[in-house]
DNA sequence: GCCGTTTTCGGCCCGACTGTTTTCAGTCG
């Protein structure tokens, strides 16, 4: 897939085109074009080669032929005349927060710095300053520490560490002044899969008490910016939050407005401007009267737009504007939908948990069965089981079912995948589980097509019910591997075989564009958490927000099926 | 560079905070 590559490519082409002072809205429809690529589920080669790269959101007749260029030949021609116009230099410094086209201009072509590093020595002995205008003692720290920032700056934190820093400083806020509403915002709210600063609305009677309670909350290190209604700090582990304080009547609109995300604010703010409005942070406003028609809940506000309340999960601008417009919003499932966990691990292979532990947080959670899905025996880390094991848990299981009450205890296992696609058990020990998870733990750098192949040939087997974390990949430290996703959800479709979402925070795999994608081809999805200890349980309502972000409804998840309705799939 | 039941040309979301300014440009989200 070279959507993310060629992404990536407009983005910088837009920062180039920043600091040549060119048009602003040549850049603005960079920027927005790379985001479309992002969030594409199809590959742009495939659209280039069906004519349809126009049909993408903010792609015109320009980018579609610069998109071509590069699946042609490899490369841009106009990106490489561009890229010689502009100094290295220039571009990294502007990677600076505080440093944007126009300082870093200033800092190459009026003082002479050549790099970072003479950036940062320079901004120490005070020689920027008094040398041209505009540029004093505080902006030479803000440099300082706009490069500290850099150099520990934490690659995007995984949601689920987020959420728990987000949602103790929700608390702590609310112990610090008279709120009156409070939420998250921005991506987090939006629950993308990583996350690189922490949002926080507040609505309130006192704007400046709740100022100073966060300025001093324990976990600050250093304050940004802090003005009457907007603060920004760091805290000690170098993560920014930032807080917005609005009054009761503006906090729905500044919600949306802070939820995000810009392109789907664009959007809305596109449809309000023809309807003869003016949305910001504040409310909704006619144009004619200047009064506000809306503000008070982000039910209110989309409403005066002429659409329903959308979940946060989507959006994204890919598509849910038009969908709300269209009265075609879609249900998506909810945490409350999901009835079981389908990957599950004890401690007869190497989970920390005994079945019975997992099973008992399991019928806490509120769901009807659950899969115990040890490894095979060839992972021999992970201490998988061989045959007889495999007879002497499912007869433990048998007769743990007996004792177990308002929870069903299933037995099934989490199958290698070899390198060669055949399955790490034999089909008649295969057919003694109830369930069978199969996933790919070694190989990963095979080629695309042999990995494809290996996937396809377990779907083929007719022995598997799900593949499980179908990519591999391990945020922060394994790539997702390349594979041809459409013909992995042909074939899964056609073998009537599940994919999962893994819930595991560093999964998150399938993600959310792939999971929408191997939707229109009408595959089912199956959310596991793949949890090894009774904690890890509760992640289930990370791979929901996969979903949800995937526009799936529970018809669309396998795990929102009654125990009788699965049997009964399973046994098909 | 994109886009269009106002338009194929002339628009393009909107506002907060900072620093260095006597009214605003730059940066950010």
């Amino acid at each position: 897939m070279r959507n993310h590559g060629i992404a990536e490519l407009f983005n910088e082409i837009a920062d180039i085109l920043e600091i040549l002072d060119e048009n602003p809205f040549k850049v603005r429809a960079y920027r927005r074009a790379s985001q479309s690529l992002n969030g594409l589920s199809e590959d742009v080669a495939l659209l280039a080669a069906e004519n349809r790269l126009t049909d993408v959101p903010g792609i015109g007749k320009e980018l579609a032929a610069k998109i071509t260029e590069i699946i042609n030949t490899g490369k841009l021609r106009y990106y490489g005349e561009i890229r010689k116009k502009v100094p290295s230099a220039i571009l990294d410094m502007m990677a600076i927060p505080g440093i944007g086209p126009k300082t870093a201009r200033l800092l190459y072509y009026r003082l002479g710095i050549k790099n970072v590093r003479q950036l940062e020595k320079e901004a120490k002995l005070h020689r920027l300053s008094g040398n041209v205008e505009g540029l004093k003692e505080k902006t030479e720290k803000n440099i300082i520490r706009g490069i500290e920032l850099v150099k520990k700056r934490q690659a995007r934190m995984p949601l689920k560490e987020a959420l728990e820093i987000g949602e103790e400083l929700l608390s702590q806020l609310k112990r610090r002044g008279p709120v009156n509403n409070i939420s998250l915002a921005g991506s987090l709210r939006r629950m993308r899969e990583t996350v690189r600063d922490i949002d926080i609305l507040v609505s309130t009677d006192d704007p400046g008490e709740i100022t100073n309670g966060f300025l001093s909350l324990p976990a600050v290190k250093d304050i940004v910016e802090t003005g009457p209604t907007k603060s920004s700090v760091i805290t000690k582990d170098g993560i920014q939050i930032d807080l917005r304080i609005v009054d009761d009547d503006s906090f729905g609109s500044a919600l949306v407005y802070f939820t995000g995300s810009q392109a789907h604010n664009i959007h809305i703010r596109h449809i309000a401007k023809q309807a003869g409005l003016k949305v910001n942070e504040y409310g909704v406003f006619s144009d004619e009267t200047g009064k506000r028609i809306a503000g008070r809940t982000e039910k209110d506000v989309y409403k005066a737009l002429g659409m329903p309340w959308l979940p946060p999960e989507i959006r994204e601008d890919r598509g849910e504007v038009e969908a709300a417009l269209g009265g075609k919003v879609p249900k998506l499932v909810e945490i409350s939908d999901i009835k079981g966990d389908f990957h599950v691990h004890s401690d007869w292979s190497d989970g920390a948990g005994s079945i019975e532990e997992m099973a008992s947080t399991c019928a806490r959670l509120g769901y009807k069965y659950v899969f115990i899905t040890d490894h095979s025996k060839s992972l021999k880390v992970a201490r998988g089981l061989s045959e007889a094991d495999v007879d002497r848990k499912i007869d433990y299981i048998r007769r743990l079912n007996k004792k177990m009450r308002g929870i069903r205890i299933l037995a099934g296992t989490e199958v290698d995948i070899m390198q060669d696609g055949s399955l790490d058990y034999g089909p008649k020990t295969l057919k003694k589980f109830d369930l069978v998870v199969a996933a790919v733990h070694s190989g990963f750098r095979q080629s695309k097509a042999k990995l494809t192949e290996r996937i396809i040939r377990a779907m083929e087997s007719g022995k598997v019910n799900i593949v499980a974390h179908p990519t591999g990949r391990l945020m922060g430290s394994r790539d997702a591997y390349d594979l041809d996703f459409k013909e992995i959800f042909r074939v899964a479709k056609k073998t009537n075989t599940c994919l999962e979402i893994s819930a595991f925070y560093e999964r998150l795999d399938l993600d959310d564009v792939n999971a929408r994608s191997a939707k229109e081809f009408g595959v089912k999805l199956a959310i596991g958490t793949d949890s090894h200890m009774p904690e890890q349980l509760n992640s289930m309502r990370f791979g929901v927000s996969v979903a949800r972000r995937a526009w799936l409804g529970r018809e669309d998840i396998l795990n929102s099926l009654s125990l009788a309705d699965l049997l009964k799939f399973l046994k098909k």
